[in-house]
DNA sequence: ACCTGAACACCGTTCAAGT
DNA sequence: ACCTGAACACCGTTCAAGT
């Protein structure tokens, strides 16, 4: 049946499957994406430049569902608002990250909140130069859990003998609990050491 | 020429190949990897046990070469050289990165290097139940910035302005000197974190 | 034991043909 | 404008055949 009356696709659609099919767990792919469509891959083509826009729809869905609404407040506010709203949208979505990761990014409003706490780190007194640095730690910070929770539950697995590692690995919590646990504390830490940055600055 | 008498591979002959191809920056595979060995993609399977293992060869190739000797001394030195030593080996070959992140880690050597970690940290006076969470931290960190460098110059590409991120891109240094700033920024951070938190422990 | 070559079920993408 | 179906150049993996 070629050319419908009505479109069977539009870009919307297939960034709702593209996500769909990302979460389920199963490989994500051009081909894979079409079935569950009910469409042939090549149709895809008409709406979509191939499989990297593809993915770039995925990020803006995300985008658009997770960092809606900039926060504003304080810096370390925004700093840990931000963060943690990354840490939900790669914690919901742990299938999304190997996918989206390294590429560059394009999205409206995903640059947004880069943006946003772009200015805000900028306003709380860091140096010009040095405001992309930090947006850099906090940005590979989230994506390192990101991808942590994208892993499998054993990332260390030992096949020789150890002196520490074996037995906490063995006696640790697994999954979401533990990487939760992570996060926090490490956004905690995070937080402290540019006070401590700050506050050096306006000692000066 | 089927059997040769003198075999034409061998794990160490693939491994080194197989890091070969991922340092070109072509795509990794195993039909690429047999094309550079002169050889029929089916006579690797007599070898090795498919891609996966090649990966994992790959990593194997990395530790012995990067983290060959584990580092002494105190806590924040050890934290500091196993760091630097993992930072090296990804800014020399970043097109390793995507491939072996998140894959479980079973290398010995690479092991034997979180394991040198974790003894340290454990030695520092961090509770045992937080050993781990810190170094998933700092794996985090480490794991973060290898994907920086792998991936392309202009992470961030606004196509509507911005208040400050476009500025600052625009005039931000490029490549290597940027990641390598931020991760001695960033590695300064979180040790003046950590010895924050150590203080307090201390003090209860 | 170790290589080849054919075969298989997959990819992502292009393009002529159909309405 | 939008879909199909055939075609293309690729994947990773298996396996019988050859020495």
């Amino acid at each position: 049946m070629p050319r419908p009356k009505v479109p069977l696709l539009s870009t919307d659609r297939i960034a709702d499957a593209a996500l769909e099919l990302v979460d389920s767990g199963e490989p994500f792919g051009v081909n894979a994406l079409a079935r569950r469509l009910g469409v042939t891959p090549s149709s895809l083509y008409n709406h979509v430049d191939g499989r990297d826009q593809i993915v770039e729809l995925i990020r803006g869905r995300l985008g658009a569902e997770y960092l809606p609404d900039l926060p504003a407040g304080t810096w370390d506010q925004v700093v840990s608002a931000t963060m943690r709203a990354m840490r939900r949208m790669y914690a919901d979505h742990p299938f999304a990250v190997p996918l989206i990761v390294g590429k560059t990014i394009t999205d409206a409003s995903v640059i947004a909140s880069y943006d946003n706490l772009t200015t805000a780190l900028l306003g709380a007194g860091f140096p010009e130069d040095e405001v992309l640095v930090v947006v850099a730690i906090l940005d590979s910070f989230a994506l390192g859990f990101g991808l942590d929770l994208a892993s499998p539950d054993d990332i260390w697995q030992p096949e020789t003998p150890t002196a520490t590692l074996g037995r906490l690995v063995a006696g640790a919590e697994r999954g979401v609990e533990r990487s939760d646990r992570a996060f926090e504390l490490g956004l905690e830490l995070i937080l402290d050491a540019l006070r401590l940055r700050l506050a050096r600055y306006d000692a000066d």
